[in-house]
RNA sequence: GCCGGUGUGGCGCAGUUGGUAGCGCAGGCGAUUUGUAAUCGUCAGGUCGUGGGUUCGAGUCCCUCCACCGGCUCCA
């Protein structure tokens, strides 16, 4: 609440008690107060001198609360419809809480499931039951959780750690007493208890505007050798106004799907014929990934980067050498066998071609950093259930490039990548970022502690430089050295994992590859791997999350759409289309056949950014009529040098949207959008 | 890979308790010549993901595989 007051109140009070001294509107969506620092239930008998901070509904830690009951509420909903249902964790997560169930006797939840659920939540909100918190010593709760063997085996951790950390994950924590000596419960009716921490909220009528989402797998402590559980999502908010704002979001995340809007605007497809996860690109898919491609190309040369080429398949020899086969072995494809003798494998990264082409002659500290790029096509075995759209694939390609440098040139070099990256990132509309420093894996690497540490400490320090936020990603690494990924936010605040940036001791040893320093002797040259775009699909697919299909002009495979009045007007248009096109404007001719209005719709839904509709007035005048995406009134009689002038600052500029040009307030905008999903 | 769901013409969908497939959009053709988000008519298009089984008979029931969707584990 911010202010600091004291108060005096008889021995035994509960914060509810307090709760009652204050004025009933500003407490009315107090659910749990911090007690000295501590999340206590309103039910917390007040001791002297505790500080005391309120917590409403509708703060972060309110709504983490609430969650988290409304997940409790739906554990006991669950074993009052299966009788004996196992339950294992239920905590709150961003936007939402799940529950993880295990139902005996060879028994699932499906999809249809989830609205008995409800009604019986709904039943359980409606008798306001109480939260009450018991606590016991270990073996007491052993005996009252004697049938729940998730729960069993999380107290006994309990009992034998003495706390919830160590081996058990977060969420586990979240269902532990803090306390080692004792476990806590709460109990909302005579046969439903369940271990947690806490806090609740008082009663289940403080809950009710939720709802549950979905049904999914999930294993017991995120571990695919333990036992497979069913996990049920759901959100709950504070309010009903705040639950359908959420919903909402979750529809516009649906209508920007990228395999969705691929499909609508025939960019691209998954034929079953080629295999899962290997996409084709259609002609407009094609001419926007060129577009992303030769942009990427121009703006590498620029960087001082050298274009290289090399082959999808080599034999085994190569990534025995690089470790791969070792490391990375169950991403790659099964080999090929020729002549009986070699084993030939399809590329899952391009890194050791390149250290070829470095080792092909002798090299001199005067051709470092020697930046060799690449959009180089890989194939990596995905599990079949991972694949995603272009997101998540088989067949890729990186705008891959490795740079060999001197140690001493090493910090430079990394610190001119992420510039780059997120100059070009930028370039393409994205402009929230953050930085997440990814760590050795355990047991999974390869190289000495030292070469780590330093490897590291380089890409941590480069890293807090760009005035970024940046975030620890723990044990994230790859075989042969740490990195840096660059995370995006869309235009509706998801994060996307773009580029990664890797610095490698290990490869250059692993190749045995050198240079001859000013000193005439031979020096190891340091690795940098990096990709700006990450794969060329997965960007693709990000960019049309990013703006919901609707592609900035530069990048829209069709950037003007001009549209006769009537085919009276044919010559004009023609003309103006031979005049757009000599300025290399991307353009198409749509004869009257049907009505305007009909047409209008149609390049409308195509996305297309300009829409001209020319009739009488503007072959007499030398004019066109306007139409900008995401804006409903045309805009009418501009004289077609002024738009050519307008659009060619758009391209030139990347505006993200032809309405930046145009100084248009038009709420209609966002509107219109929305009626035509 | 694991758990659950789904798979009907290009797309979106309907198909009652098993009795050999419909609708809308898109497409072809014809008419309509239209000033801002769907003009009218007509035609064509599907061995119902695949392979097997049950049955007199399978889009409907069972099994296999494939693909997709939602997650988990992984990850660009």
């Amino acid at each position: 609440m911010g202010n600091e007051t004291s108060i005096t109140l008889d021995v035994g009070s509960t914060i509810l008690d307090l709760l009652t001294h204050l004025d009933k509107k500003l407490v009315q969506n107090v659910i749990a107060a911090e007690v000295n620092g501590e999340e206590k239930d309103l039910t917390y008998a007040l001791e002297d001198a505790d500080q005391l901070e309120l917590i409403d509904s509708d703060s972060a830690q309110g709504r983490h609360i609430l969650r988290h009951s409304t997940a409790h509420v739906m554990a006991q909903a669950v074993t009052s419809l299966w009788p004996g249902a196992y339950f294992a964790i239920g905590p709150a997560i961003e936007d939402g809480f799940y529950y993880d169930f295990f139902l005996p006797d060879g028994k699932h939840f499906t999809e249809a499931d989830i609205e008995r659920i409800e009604a019986e939540m709904r039943k359980i909100i409606a008798a306001r039951q109480p939260f009450l918190r018991e606590e016991y010593e270990p073996q007491e709760a052993l005996c009252i959780f004697s049938d729940q063997p998730f729960k069993t085996e999380i107290i006994e951790n309990i009992a034998s750690t003495g706390s919830s950390s160590g081996e058990i994950a977060a969420e586990i924590a979240t269902e532990a007493a803090p306390n080692a000596s004792k476990v806590s419960a709460y109990r909302n009716s005579e046969w439903f208890v369940d271990l947690c921490r806490g806090p609740h909220v008082p009663h289940t009528g403080r809950l009710g505007h939720f709802k549950l989402l979905k049904v999914a797998g999930a294993y017991w402590r995120g571990d695919e050798k333990k036992q497979q559980l069913q996990r049920i999502y759901g959100t709950a908010f504070e309010s009903e106004k705040m639950l359908n704002e959420h919903l909402n979001r979750l529809l516009e995340a649906e209508r920007r799907d990228h395999r969705k809007l691929g499909l609508e605007l025939d960019l691209f497809s998954f034929p079953d014929e080629i295999g899962s996860g290997l996409a084709v690109f259609h002609p407009k898919g094609g001419l926007v990934r060129k577009i992303m491609e030769d942009y990427s190309r121009m703006r590498h040369e620029q960087e001082g980067y050298q274009f290289v080429y090399s082959p999808h398949i080599t034999k085994g020899d190569l990534f025995e050498i690089s470790g791969h086969l070792n490391w990375f072995g169950e991403n790659i494809f099964p080999p090929m066998e020729i002549d009986g003798e070699n084993k030939y494998y399809l590329k899952p990264m391009n890194c050791p071609f390149h250290i070829l082409i470095f080792r092909s002659k002798q090299r001199s500290y005067r051709e470092l950093p020697l930046r060799l790029f690449e959009f180089g096509t890989v194939y990596r075995y995905e599990k079949s259930g991972v694949i995603h759209g272009l997101t998540r694939v088989r067949g890729m390609t990186q705008d891959d490039s490795h740079i060999f440098c001197t140690r001493e040139q090493m910090t430079g070099e990394l610190k001119s990548i992420l510039t780059f990256v997120l100059d070009l990132l930028r370039e393409f509309g994205l402009n929230d970022f953050y930085l997440e420093l990814s760590t050795r894996p355990e047991g999974k690497a390869v190289g000495s502690d030292q070469e780590w540490e330093e490897a590291t400490t380089a890409l941590h320090d480069t890293a807090n430089a760009m005035n970024i936020p940046l975030v620890l990603d723990e044990g994230g690494g790859a075989f042969y050295g740490p990195k840096i990924s660059v995370q995006a936010k869309d235009a509706i605040g998801r994060t996307w994992q773009m580029s990664t940036v890797q610095l490698d001791f290990q490869l250059p040893q692993r190749f045995d590859i050198s240079y001859i320093g000013s000193d005439n002797t031979k020096h190891r040259p340091v690795m940098i791997h990096r990709a700006l775009f990450g794969t060329v699909e997965r960007f693709f697919g990000v960019l049309l999350e990013h703006y919901a299909g609707a592609l900035p002009t530069w990048l829209s495979p069709v950037q003007v759409k001009i549209l006769p009045i009537r085919d009276t007007h044919e010559e004009y248009c023609l003309q103006l289309k031979e005049l757009l096109a000599a300025e290399g404007i991307r353009i198409e001719y749509m004869q009257a056949k049907e009505p305007l209005g009909a047409r209008i719709r149609q390049a409308k839904l195509e996305k297309i950014p300009y829409i001209l509709a020319v009739g009488d007035e503007d072959v007499a005048s030398g004019t066109v009529g306007i139409n900008l995406r995401g804006v409903k009134d045309p805009i009418r009689a501009v004289q077609k040098e002024d738009f050519i002038a307008k659009i060619k600052e758009d391209i030139q500029k990347h505006w993200s949207n032809p309405t930046e040009g145009f100084a248009i307030d038009n709420p209609s905008a966002v509107r219109v959008e929305k009626e035509l999903s």
